[in-house]
DNA sequence: CCTTGACCTCAAGCTAGGTTTAGAAATTAC
DNA sequence: GTAATTTCTAAACCTAGCTTGAGGTCAAGG
C-alpha cells in the first residue's frame, strides 16, 4: 500500500511539523524528497527521524545550517542505521557539552562580577567580545569605562 | 563641561555597540534618554552600565523583553548603586542556572536516546513539547511513529 | 465523472533585532 | 562665521525561520 513513500502531509502528521516548513526544510537542503508522476513529494520513512532530529537540534538551539552540519554524516544512498544515528548524536553531544560549558563559564564570570558589585571593570571577563570568556591579556576590547561608583544625576 | 550628560555618539563609543542599536533600545523601553535643548538624547552615565548589561543578558541567550523585565528590577528616579546592580545579577542568575539546567536535561535525555539507539521512541523524552523535558505521562506529542529500523528504500 | 481535499509554486508577510539611507537640523571645530 | 561632524526622524532593508495567500493541479472517494 504504502510502499511508495509519504506525502507532505503524512509526513508533518507524524513529526507534528507544519507542511510549510517541511518544504522551507527542503529548501535549506536539509531533506530531500523525490517526486512522484504528478510532481508532489514523496519521502521516505526514515525523514520521519531525520525531521525529528531537527526539531531535537532546534531546541538545543542550533541554526538549520548548523544542522545541515550534522545530518552531512549520515550516509547517502541508503537508509541510516541506529548505528548512523547514534554516532551523529555523539557528535552532536559534542556540540551541545561545549555549549553548556560556555553558558556555565559566563555564568561563573557573573558571579565574580556580582562580588566585585560593579558590572563595570574594564577587565571584566564579560566583557571579552569572544564568547571564549576569561581570555585575559588578548586585547579585551575596553567596552565599559564608567566606574565611579557614586556619581549624581543632576 | 560634559555634565549635562552624554551623547549618543559618546555612549556608543563608551559600550562598543552602534548609535543605531542605542535607539532601537529606546525603541524597546530598555532605556530612556532625556533631550537637550537642540532635541538630541542625553544618556546617563549609569546608562553605559545599563547597556553593559543588556549586551551581557543578550549573550545568555535573552530576549530584548525578558532583559526590560530584569531591568524593571532597578530603582527608578535614582542612578542604580552596585547593590542595586548585585540585586538584579542575582535575579538574572537564577534564570541562567535554570537555562542551564533545561539545556543539562535534554542532553541527559539525549544520551538516553543514544543508549537506544532509536531516536525515534513515541515515549522519548526528547518529544516532550514542554522544554521541560522528562514529564512522563502528561500526554507526551506523538511526534515519532517510525519504529521500524531496518526498512529499505525502493 | 465529478467533487473535495491535498498538493503545487511563487510571492508576500511576520517577529526579532537590528542596519542603512535620506534629508534636515543641531553642535562642534577651526 | 563657516565647515565638518553629529544627531534627528522616518522608512526601507536585512537575516532567520517560518506562515499565509493566490491561483492552479493532483489524487481519492462516491
Amino acid at each position: 500500500m504504502a510502499s511508495s513513500g509519504l506525502s507532505i502531509g503524512a509526513l508533518a502528521d507524524r513529526t507534528g511539523l507544519a507542511v510549510s516548513a517541511i518544504r522551507y526544510y527542503e529548501t535549506q537542503g536539509l531533506i530531500e524528497p523525490w517526486r512522484n508522476s504528478g510532481g508532489q513529494r514523496r519521502f521516505h520513512r526514515a525523514d520521519i527521524r531525520r525531521l525529528s532530529f531537527i526539531m531535537i537540534a532546534q531546541k538545543f538551539g542550533f541554526s538549520l545550517p548548523e544542522i545541515g552540519g550534522f545530518l552531512k554524516a549520515l550516509p547517502g544512498g541508503r537508509t541510516p542505521t541506529p548505528q548512523d544515528w547514534a554516532r551523529i548524536s555523539e557528535g552532536f553531544r559534542a556540540h551541545l557539552d561545549q555549549r553548556i560549558e560556555t553558558l556555565q563559564q559566563l555564568r561563573d564570570n557573573l558571579d565574580g562580577c556580582i562580588g566585585c558589585g560593579c558590572l563595570s571593570l574594564p577587565n571584566c571577563a564579560l566583557y571579552n567580545p569572544q564568547d571564549q570568556a576569561a581570555k585575559k591579556g588578548k586585547g579585551p576590547r575596553f567596552l565599559m569605562g564608567d566606574h565611579s561608583e557614586t556619581e549624581n544625576r543632576s
